[in-house]
DNA sequence: AATGCGGGGTA
DNA sequence: TACCCAGCATT
């Protein structure tokens, strides 16, 4: 069973497996692991334009070393899940440091940079010096929990152990790039999340899941998700050809990204009716301002948020003390990343604005 | 062990 | 709307 297993995935990877992907046989490891960050929980398609992008600006790990973090946030913005970007760059610089520029070459070694866990430890070391790491990603869960009818939720760390364990008894000797590549490859293929593909597929044959009709059943996970939903009201207060914006540092969503002057409500607001919140005069104390325009409500959902912001724009004549914000010329925005909801406002507003 | 983190595609 | 995508770090 093991057996058919793996051969017929190797074989469905050498005669109809289709997939192409720009990094796909790439031996250089700064390659491999630069498409490995960016495709964390992202789909081949969203990742492919980063990937070429990053490739072009910094062809090596050294250079991405040496990039302002600036830079880097610029070019990653959009893709989300920022952390991988300030954890891409620590470990380029780790790389840089400690290694003097040459990519680690250990699954444990690999493992201890920053932002690589198991999956993208395993994926570099098999594809980039065919170690014996079967890689467990959302794929593979998959297609194992389906041939093998596995039940145990995915998301549990019995789960994760027990897939872990059987994806590595299976890894063919010898085979580790080929076969990570291939199960990865079937997984998004054939075994696909809706509608997979069992009337054509080469393993339907001895796939319990098939046999027992259980494949829109699983994997199984155990949590549910839980969305909230958030009111944001940014200010854009500008003096002359300047705006306000800062840098979000707590601990939430879009860290390390930019932002208008934030005012968070815990329920829907009316913007006229907020100019006269505590919030409202704690920021603008006594500060003379003009409302120019308010802009419409931009909805931006999460996987486990929803956010609505509404813009206001806001001149004052007198450039005004604003504590944790700075005040950067308006041509000088796109030397800085910001959340898809800002970019939405700047791309839509752009022309009027100011 | 549980939670939080983006943005986009599909049914 | 609900779920998923070449997961990881933090608590």
């Amino acid at each position: 069973m093991k057996q058919f297993f793996t051969n017929t995935l190797l074989e469905w990877n050498k005669n109809e497996n289709t997939r192409s992907m720009p990094w796909k046989g790439e031996k250089d490891p700064y390659r491999i692991w630069l498409s490995e960050i960016i495709l964390q929980q992202t789909r081949v398609e969203q990742g492919w334009a980063y990937y070429e992008k990053f490739i072009l600006n910094y062809p090596t790990v050294k250079e991405l070393a040496a990039a302002p973090e600036e830079a880097v946030f610029r070019l990653w913005q959009g893709l989300g899940y920022y952390a991988r970007c300030k954890n891409m760059l620590a470990a380029a610089r780790q790389i840089v440091s400690a290694y003097h520029g040459h990519f680690p070459n250990t699954y444990e070694t690999i493992q201890s940079l920053k932002g690589i866990g198991p999956y993208t430890a395993a994926a570099i070391a098999s594809f980039a010096f065919n170690l014996p790491h079967a890689v467990l990603d959302g794929n593979v869960f998959r297609v194992l929990s389906r041939f093998f009818d596995i039940d145990t939720p995915i998301d549990s760390t019995a789960g994760k152990k027990q897939f872990a364990e059987l994806a590595q008894e299976l890894l063919p000797h010898g085979l580790s790039a080929s076969y990570n590549q291939s199960i990865m490859d079937f997984g998004a293929v054939v075994c696909k999340h809706q509608q997979p593909a069992c009337h054509t597929c080469p393993l339907a044959g001895k796939c319990k899941a098939f046999q027992l009709g259980l494949t829109g059943l699983l994997p199984v996970k155990a949590k549910k998700l839980v969305i909230r939903k958030r009111y944001f009201y940014y200010l854009v207060l500008q003096y002359k050809d300047q705006v306000f914006i800062r840098k979000r540092t707590e601990s939430d969503i879009w860290q390390n990204l930019h932002e208008f002057i934030l005012i968070e409500a815990p329920a829907p607001e009316d913007v006229t009716a907020l100019q006269s919140t505590a919030a409202f005069k704690n920021i603008m104390k006594d500060i003379r301002y003009n409302t120019d325009a308010v802009s419409g409500t931009f909805k931006q959902q999460l996987t486990h948020q929803t956010i609505y912001s509404q813009f206001l724009m806001l001149s004052v004549s007198k450039k005004p003390e604003m504590p944790g914000y700075m005040a950067v010329p308006r041509n000088q925005l796109d030397h800085y990343a910001f959340p898809k909801t800002i970019t939405d406002f700047l791309g839509n507003r752009e022309l009027t604005l100011f």
